[in-house]
Order: C-alpha cells, then sequence, then structure tokens
DNA sequence: TTGCGTGCAAAGGTTTTGCATGGCA
DNA sequence: TGCCATGCAAAACCTTTGCACGCAA
C-alpha cells in the first residue's frame, strides 16, 4: 500500500490501520474503537502502535485528529491527499452530529491572509478545525 | 465577593479564585497556574477546590474554558458579562513557541458572519482555535 | 445547627514511553 | 544485516471523586 517515506517501513498493521481509515473516509474513530475493529476481526494491534501510527499519520497530513473535549478521547478521520493538501482547505466540525464539513471559499482566503498580514499570523489548516453547530443541527434544534 | 447563587455561600477560596481571574482578565490561566499563584503568596487552595470552582464559574458563565489541546491543560479565563461574553473572540495558538493569542477584530467577526449566513455554520469560539506560526516565531525561524 | 465548601489522597481514563523482540528492505 | 515498527506493561498526566472536617448563613 502507498508511498514508503524514506527512513519508514510498510508494515502490515500500519497498511491495515491506514486503509481502515480509507475506507471509512468520512467517518471519526477513537483510537479504542479502532482497536475494537481489528479485535473483532481476530487482528490484535497493540493500542500504542495505534497511537504511534495515527500520530504520524496526523504528521504526515493524512488523517487528521479532533479533540472535541478533554473527557473523550481524540478523533481520527481519514482526510486524503488530494484537494486538502494544498493548504487552503479547512475543515469544520459539528458538535452535535459530528460531520466534517470542507470548507474552501473566498472568504476563507481573505481571512488567511488578513491573519497573516495584519497580526503576523500563518494559520495551518491542518491543525485547525472550526467547531460549531451545522445548518441542519441548527434547525432540527429550534 | 458578591452575588451569591441560592444554596451556596461565599468561601474564601471561592472569592480569591474568582477575583484573581477578574484582576487578570484578557489572561487564561490553568488549574496549575492558579495554584501555583495563591501558594507563592502563601495561601493554600486545594487542587480539586480548585477545579470545583472553575467548573460552576464556568457553568455560571463567568470563566470560559479553553481546551487547547489534550496534552496540555485547559485554560479559564474571566469573561464576565462583557467583552468576550458576546461569542466572537478567538484564540491563535502558535505551535512553536505554545503561545496562546487573542483575536478580536473585525475580519474575524466579518468570518463568523459569513459563515453563518452563508454555511449555515455557526462557530463556537470556545472550541474554535486557530493553529499556526506566530510573528515571532516565523521571524527568528527564517 | 444545617449543609455546602474544602483538603487530602486515591481513583479514573487517555496517551506516552521504555525496552526487548519481530519484521521490512 | 541494519533499522524501524511492534507489543506489552508501566509511567505520566490532568481531572474527578470519596470522605471527613470546617465554615458560612
Amino acid at each position: 500500500m502507498g508511498r514508503t517515506k524514506s527512513g519508514s517501513y510498510n508494515t502490515k498493521q500500519s497498511c491495515e490501520i491506514l486503509n481502515f481509515l480509507k475506507d471509512n473516509a468520512g467517518s471519526h474513530f477513537t483510537s479504542q474503537e479502532i482497536s475494537d475493529h481489528f479485535r473483532s476481526q481476530g487482528i490484535n494491534i497493540g493500542q500504542a502502535t495505534i497511537y504511534r501510527r495515527l500520530d504520524r499519520l496526523t504528521t504526515d497530513g493524512l488523517v487528521n485528529k479532533y479533540i472535541i473535549d478533554e473527557k473523550s478521547p481524540a478523533c481520527y478521520e481519514f482526510i486524503g491527499t488530494e484537494h486538502c493538501s494544498h493548504g487552503k482547505c479547512y475543515h469544520m466540525k459539528c458538535e452535535q452530529c459530528g460531520k466534517l464539513i470542507h470548507l474552501n471559499c473566498e472568504e476563507i482566503n481573505a481571512f488567511f491572509e488578513h491573519v497573516s498580514e495584519e497580526h503576523g499570523f500563518v494559520l495551518d489548516p491542518k491543525r485547525t478545525v472550526f467547531y460549531g453547530i451545522c445548518n441542519e443541527c441548527n434547525n432540527s434544534e429550534s
């Protein structure tokens, strides 16, 4: 599977984890859920391995890590290589339904520029996640 | 100081914590930092008390709780009734030096409106943290 | 006097780390 | 064969909880 970064190996576990996330793009999983998934298939992958792998995938930009609050464990979700990797694609996460929404419009880029030029702060799209309540949840709530 | 909610008492510790945050409105502190502050003044307040008090203050809406990431402890900041309480005070976190910067400008509010009206997504300032590299780190890096 | 608030210590849960072993290239 | 990845268990960390005592009203 896939590209091997220089100085790293492709192991079975590594592929399994990435493929699982890729096959379920659009959904997010905790480290525990990933572990459980494999265990239910008779495959055992150490928790530490999962964390280490997710950490690297996040660094590589293939996966996004979401922290909803410090009580619930972090969620990981496949993001992919295309169209988000060029830099200016942000993500909005609905705190209620958990949906992940891609945001790539004029205004976000304008805002990006503003923060960079006026505040001297260069935003990191991979790390920055907008949290809030999405359209549907807003409507169904009232 | 001040108003006692029905079924609750005004204790010395309770007042100290609130006053400390109030006197430092605009800055945020971790539970540890608050504890250290009082200890350096010879005042001992149990960590649990601080957490319990911050929890209540957050519930009461006097204080905001910010979760930067699950590694660093939560930050608390006096909000009172003004200033940030209307919802549009965001935070930027430098991925390099870890500094937390307040962001409260025209553009962020305009962006807030845009996302709300055009994308139907209501941002949550308490959860949303902008990650990136700050001015100083950018300069000292090149 | 009543019952909320406090302090201490222990528990809880997620994530990280150390170290020996296993497996890719 | 050289190194990276893995697994297990222990550690680290922040936060919560139990319980007895203190203190506000």
